[in-house]
RNA sequence: GCACACGUGGCCUAGCUUGGAUAUGGCAGCAGCCUCCUAAGCUGCAAGUCGAGGGUUCGAAUCCCUCCGUGUGCGCCA
């Protein structure tokens, strides 16, 4: 339920009359003016080739020939532009109207039905998860939300690479390595006790030509599928995963369901692609590997040809990556894929190989730029990482530290849990807000940040709603939305109407980082509301004070809920 | 070399899909605001060749071309 949809409505009915009387049966646009002069407006410069005349003229003509609306209050011409001011009184009865009756709900679209399987994550399982890589699951986790909200019915999975050279390696140094040959390190999850040897057994593959060689050995054994190897990697990996699982929980992502890459081989499905591509008149052997010459198709670079077997007949990532995307079709209507944006070509490739299968779907992708540091790229391998965990740890320690500084009076306890839901969400806020495509580089000062466009700023104003609404005790059961009329409580309301359209361009459109920039929005029209007009000592506009403040409360948490972040009561 | 992406005040960022009014916010800086619902807040000031050049258009941060800078990719790796 769109609240301002109506007041829409109504306009692009009348103004389509209107400009018909006037000779034209052009097409045109309503929008929301950047300038904030009005609340809707149309411009009228594409009708001024039809019309033979200045735009400012048409607009001052259709302003005067436009019959009065009841959702209107004012209409007026302006540099070419035809200007809409709603009337108050509707958009708050409409507004305030629609929250309350849909209270959590407010915002959510129509259910399309359509399910949905949106794979993010998928790291693989060879160390703890990275800032790098944690912008992953927070787009990837946001966007299901935003989607959901919008009605969409999806699952969310991670797929998990058992196969290949990284895990084996691990397996194979934490077989051969002993204890006291890696670092030690403090936590005790597994991901980071694991990680160690996975380090170390680089390093020593190349240094040791005889690791080289025994690692070559195992993963020959793996690839002709030893039982016992196969059993122990993907062990390994379980391991690993359970640790990253763990991480993901603290910034409140839960995957829906995992699929592990092995799979493919072991049910013939991976075979079978090759089969299949064998057949392609685009297929090509260079000593006994199999390729798809995909130049014909735009893929350019050193390299054209898309492998898709080893010499030896044995599949390869990708040729894995399409049997699961063939599984994938099958379950879904909509594929999603985030991803780094060094995926690019490899997804280029899938895309084009399935169509050769006569495959007509190919995976939606949102591809993300990598998160660095200043100092430069994060590599597990190298250990030049800041693991996620960390993060979380220090963003937790500064918010609980800031927590102290303000509240004498609570519980050790209550403390932490505030803390806790102040450092996990500024993290999650600080990806979620910036789009995905856009170079991201690493410090710990924007990271941490807790004011101005942050996750604490908009939690404190929900903290700030929530308190107003504990002191005023029981709520009336009747208002007139007629009586909130000044500055304050009119931008708020318009703020608040807005929401099911940001919601709709999150979902539909897959533009997350329009839900952090809105929930600031509300937040700093409640905090400018907050500081400028009494509520509990509104006297006769109490009522209606506080029901606005719950309504702001009800979205502020709308909101919050889905970026991930928790809706703390007090601060 | 080729391909893809990004470039917006000192720093970070919105707007680009679908061209339209005075380019959105934040951080840092400066100056103010707590006898009153939590100052993680509010108000004001200062700060911009929207990477550069050309083109399309009545109109370009937005579309097209060229160039520059940065990142990513171009494995019988995953």
């Amino acid at each position: 339920m769109d609240p301002l949809e109506q007041f829409e409505r109504q306009i692009c009915e009348a103004v389509t009359a209107t400009f018909r009387q006037m000779g034209a049966d052009t097409p045109f646009e309503i929008e929301v003016p950047s300038t904030g002069t009005a609340d809707l407006a149309v411009p009228c410069f594409p009708l001024a080739k039809v019309l033979r005349k200045a735009p400012a003229a048409i607009a001052e003509e259709a302003a005067s020939k436009l019959p009065p609306l009841d959702l209107v209050s004012r209409v007026w011409a302006e540099k070419g532009y035809l200007n809409f001011r709603l009337d108050d009184r509707k958009v708050n009865m409409a507004t305030l109207g629609a929250i309350m009756e849909m209270k959590d709900s407010y915002g959510r679209g129509n259910a399309s039905g359509l399910k949905v399987l949106l794979e993010h994550t998928s790291v693989n399982p060879t160390g703890p998860i990275h800032v790098g890589r944690a912008r992953n699951p927070i787009i990837g986790d946001t966007l299901a939300r935003c989607m959901r909200a919008y009605g969409y019915d999806v699952t969310t999975e991670y797929y998990v690479n058992d196969v290949g050279k990284q895990v084996v390696l691990l397996t194979w140094g934490l077989e051969n390595i002993p204890a006291e040959d890696v670092e030690a390190i403090e936590r005790e999850k597994a991901d980071h006790r694991l990680v160690v040897y996975y380090q170390k057994a680089n390093r020593m593959m190349e240094e040791d030509p005889e690791v080289a060689r025994q690692v070559g050995l195992m993963l020959r054994r793996f690839e002709d599928g030893d039982e016992e190897v196969m059993a122990k990697v993907r062990k390994t990996a379980k391991l690993m995963l359970d640790g990253i699982i763990e991480s993901l929980l603290t910034i409140n992502v839960v995957i829906d369901q995992f699929t592990w890459e092995s799979e493919f081989i072991k049910d013939g499905t991976a075979h079978n692609v090759v089969e299949r591509l064998k057949r392609s008149e685009h297929c090509g052997e260079d000593q006994g590997a199999c390729y798809l010459e995909l130049k014909p198709f735009g893929i350019h670079g050193k390299e054209t040809r898309f492998f898709f077997t080893r010499a030896d007949g044995t599949t390869l990532y990708t040729t894995r990556d399409m049997a699961y995307h063939l599984d994938k079709f099958r379950r879904a209507d909509r594929t999603i894929n985030i991803l780094g944006e060094d995926q690019k070509l490899g997804q280029a490739q899938l895309a084009i190989a399935l169509k050769l299968l006569g495959q007509e779907r190919s995976p939606e992708c949102v591809f993300y730029s990598f998160v660095s540091l200043p100092e430069g790229r994060m590599s597990t391998r190298k250990g030049t990482v800041v693991y996620l965990d960390d993060l979380i740890e220090e963003a937790e320690a500064r918010a609980l530290e800031e927590v102290r500084k303000r509240r004498t009076d609570l519980t050790e306890e209550r403390m932490l849990e505030i803390a806790r839901a102040i450092g996990r969400g500024a993290v999650r806020y600080n990806i979620a807000r910036v789009q995905p495509e856009k170079p991201l580089v690493f410090k710990w000062e924007d990271a941490l940040n807790f004011e101005g466009n942050s996750a604490p700023f908009v939690q404190y104003a929900h903290a700030r709603a929530c308190s107003i609404l504990r002191k005023a005790g029981q709520a009336a059961s009747s208002f007139d939305p007629g009586v909130l009329t000044n500055e304050y409580e009119l931008k708020l309301i318009r703020a608040l109407a807005r929401y099911p359209a940001v919601i709709r361009e999150a979902g539909e459109k897959q533009r997350i980082q329009a839900l952090p920039a809105y929930g600031h929005e509300v937040a700093a029209a409640f905090n400018q509301f907050y500081t400028y007009v009494p509520v509990l000592k509104g006297e006769e506009n109490r009522d209606a004070r506080l029901a606005l403040v719950n309504a702001t409360r009800i979205v502020l948490a709308n909101v919050l809920t889905t970026l991930g972040l928790s809706a703390p009561e007090e601060m």
